[in-house]
DNA sequence: CCCAATCCTTACGAATTGTAACAGGAGGAC
DNA sequence: GTCCTCCTGTTACAATTCGTAAGGATTGGG
């Protein structure tokens, strides 16, 4: 998949130039528009994967605009607009809209809420729910732990769990029971050998050294750490 | 397609009934819960199609509760915060959240939001009844499966069924007793080896390698997850 | 160094799931 | 109607997973 492509229609130039220079940061290509006219003409040469539209403009109304981005040509249409009161959400997210911003906003917000369109937008993108770390590449969606060398080995829905909770807390202590709490478990009495045996088993897959563990590291009377630079995605 | 099934995670009992309220109002199926713990467990039984979190719970951090939703899950995940920081909501976002609603906020956008989503969740049942995944092309019109070669295989219609709910929720966890309810079989005692028999055949006409299958995955103790990539229409 | 607490590992059993084999039943051809 | 084929559910047994108990190892304090 190539960068997205983010089209911007808003008839204050700040708030174009704002828009651009805050998602072409964060990756994304961009087209911005000042009319409706320019911006329909420019449809038929260019598919966005996201349509920036603000409501209020000069020459069409927004609407109508939005309706027909949204259900005849499916387009991802994000409203921005001035007008915040809810009866204009909701008909904006009616007519087809995917999400409504309104003004002012904060770019890193408009950021988050187009990457969280995409990430639905295309499966692949989410589905690449995978952490790689010191070595290991771990494929949640598929319960697979892929060696340096490519190998895989395949890991247990109890043990994701175990894995998924370290990755996502890299380098910072995890406590005995907030793991516990985690995984689901009563915090009973009896059951909380279980999680050592999970843990064990996670470890025997990574191939710990039993004597000198580098990614699990027990810290006695306290829980568990997660040595290594993990990366999601 | 059933009525969507909302599932409503809030420590205020206030907010939860006015939430249930106008979501049963709007055409929802409910299911409210207080405490994460008792949310979690219910994710056993039952594929609820959106989720409504709120970030502030007694027990549990709500941003690890999201992350596992979104990405282990891959359930649609909408927060619901009294924490209105920009911050924090991109946090929500980036964390997996499909949409982040802000405290206090009106139900009528709560209902508008969560039909934005649902609109996208399942786009294209109507276009066709045909889908193609992963080589495969399904039609279900003439119960057949298709190669990739362009050979053709009969399905018969209790496949179909279990076939066409992997199909309409590609990569999400789908709870083994959600899936009998989808069913049609009373969720009875004897009959739950019925399925099992169902998502043999279907493995096998999908020619699966039954020791590493990479479509139709089975999480023990909890269901079954679909993966690949699926286009209707 | 000795002891108690804590933790790891191994082994085993219970629960869950996959698959093959068999039986009942619906539907079509003759 | 009779036969035949295919679909579906059920049973039985193997494979996998998970929790628990038991024993050994390690840590930290005195």
């Amino acid at each position: 998949m190539t960068t997205p492509l983010v089209t911007i229609l808003d008839d204050e130039p700040a708030i174009r130039t704002m828009l651009a220079d805050a998602l072409e940061d964060a990756g994304f290509r961009t087209l911005t528009f000042a009319r409706a006219t320019e911006f329909e003409a420019s449809l038929k040469s260019v598919t966005p994967d996201v349509c920036l539209v603000d409501l209020s403009l000069p020459d069409r109304d927004g609407l109508t605009l939005v309706h027909r981005l949204a259900l005849e040509q499916g387009a991802t249409v994000i409203i921005i607009s001035g007008r915040a009161q809810v009866q204009d959400r909701v008909t904006g997210l009616e007519l087809g809209a995917d999400d409504y911003i309104i003004k002012p906003f904060d770019p890193a917000e408009v950021v988050a809420r187009i990457r969280a369109r995409l990430r639905r937008d295309t499966p692949a993108r989410h589905a690449g729910d995978t952490a790689s770390f010191e070595g290991w590449i771990a494929h949640f969606d598929r319960y697979v732990l892929e060696d340096d060398q490519g190998q895989e080995t395949p890991f247990s829905h109890a043990e994701g769990e175990v894995l998924r909770l370290f990755l996502d807390r890299p380098k910072r202590l995890i406590s005995r029971q907030s793991m516990q709490e985690t995984l689901g478990g009563v915090a009973g009495e009896s059951f909380d050998r279980a999680m050592d045996v999970r843990i064990s088993r996670l470890r025997t897959k990574l191939r710990e050294d039993p004597k000198n563990p580098r990614l699990i590291k027990t810290i006695y009377g306290a829980g568990y750490i997660f040595l290594g630079d993990v990366n999601w995605g």
